[in-house]
DNA sequence: ACAAATTCGAGAGCAGTGCTCTTGACAAGC
DNA sequence: GCTTGTCAAGAGCACTGCTCTCGAATTTGT
């Protein structure tokens, strides 16, 4: 990130930035799958080979893409989280989960669908994935929610993890946190993926529904 | 369906299947992204232009994997769901989805990850794609579970779609199911999509706790 | 039973892809 | 100034989905 000091290095960030924005421009028209090395040196004026001068392979591009949405959302639902009570602030951090992926549902799809190629998420990305639930644990600690029973083994896997993770709440909490992480993102797939097509779609209704039943079960008042 | 009269109807639908079998074998190594029409004539020993004759496009046969694959996996909900309480065929039906999902993973992604190109789930994959649900239904409804408050503009989307829905249930529970349903998949995709990794990874513990607590808000005691 | 109609596999070919390697021009550092 | 490293460009490879045409085989109509 150091500020491209000869002129060389500043055209070098400017174009990586100025391919990772016609990338994205590609992406959100067409779908990953569509995504072509060689139709985004074209719209930018210049030859393919080129391109791997700034990225070595196809999958590189798509991971930077991948960090850049998991970092966008991040970044969404951590302004969301506001509010005058823990419950507020649940339903807002939710909601802007809900209403990111349904404004970049290419972007989404990108980091919460299936994994493209050979796939193996690399290392980089797992800072910027886990600002969700981290946002999510937060509020869970502002309500103040209590321990609960949960499996041996399960507390034991949790516990092992607690020191990694900036917000302190019980394990009982932590994982009632995490189940409804994986049920939030599970409806936001769901709909955007057209499975609750001939059902809860529009899913708006439901989806209000569900973010109070989870703020429930997880104890949030 | 009807049996092939003449020889050549028998070889068609041999051809086919053969056809399909391959392209199975092909998308559970490399994935749904790497399935390749010219590699699977060529595994079979013809050109690509002749599996034109059975399939007109690449999608086409997607297409017809994702219907086979609802279709396993339904079968194999439906056989899981058995016990002698609504809770033990609970347990089983989730737990065949999981296993089942595990066990083929390439193409439970194929069904349930990103719709792979300008998608459009074709209608004829929502009588396959639907079992799953109605046998979370019938548990249900087997479980006698009752209604519940829920928001007006839900129960009326509900209500719209109870009479093609060959469970019948009370709507505040049909509700439940569906929630239950959403959560159970996203679990399902967090897992194997990579984003539980670090967290509840192996997931085993933390999958059977999530499967009680889903049917405890479901209802089924 | 024979001719007409249909269906089939093969081959060539088009437009597109990711990626590699080489070439000649430009800028950076000594 | 001269060397060194970086850069865009171009040609080219191996691959893709898909189309079209061509004989051969088979089914169908008479």
């Amino acid at each position: 990130m150091s500020a491209g000091r000869t002129a060389r290095d500043k055209a070098r960030h400017e174009l990586t930035r100025e391919i990772k924005d016609e990338a994205r421009r590609q992406l959100a028209t067409d779908g990953a799958h569509q995504l072509s090395l060689r139709a985004v040196a074209r719209s930018l004026g210049m030859v393919s080979s080129a391109l791997y001068r700034y990225f070595p392979s196809r999958e590189d591009l798509l991971t930077a893409l991948i960090i850049d949405a998991y970092d966008a959302l991040g970044a969404a639902v951590e302004q969301a989280d506001r509010g005058d009570t823990p419950a507020e602030r649940w339903r807002g951090a939710c909601t802007a989960v809900r209403e990111w992926a349904l404004a970049h549902r290419h972007e989404y799809a990108l980091i919460y669908g299936s994994p493209i190629p050979g796939y193996k998420a690399p290392q980089d990305t797992v800072a910027s994935a886990v600002r969700v639930p981290i946002v999510l644990l937060g509020i869970a600690a502002a309500a103040g929610v209590g321990d609960s029973e949960i499996p041996a083994e399960l507390r034991g896997q949790f516990d092992a993890i607690a020191d990694a993770v900036p917000v302190t709440v019980p394990t009982g909490a932590f994982a009632r946190v995490v189940l409804a992480w994986t049920q939030l993102f599970g409806m936001v797939s769901f709909e955007l993926f057209g499975q609750l097509a001939g059902s809860a779609d529009p899913a708006d209704a439901f989806f209000g529904f569900a973010v109070d039943r989870m703020a429930e079960q997880v104890g949030i008042v």
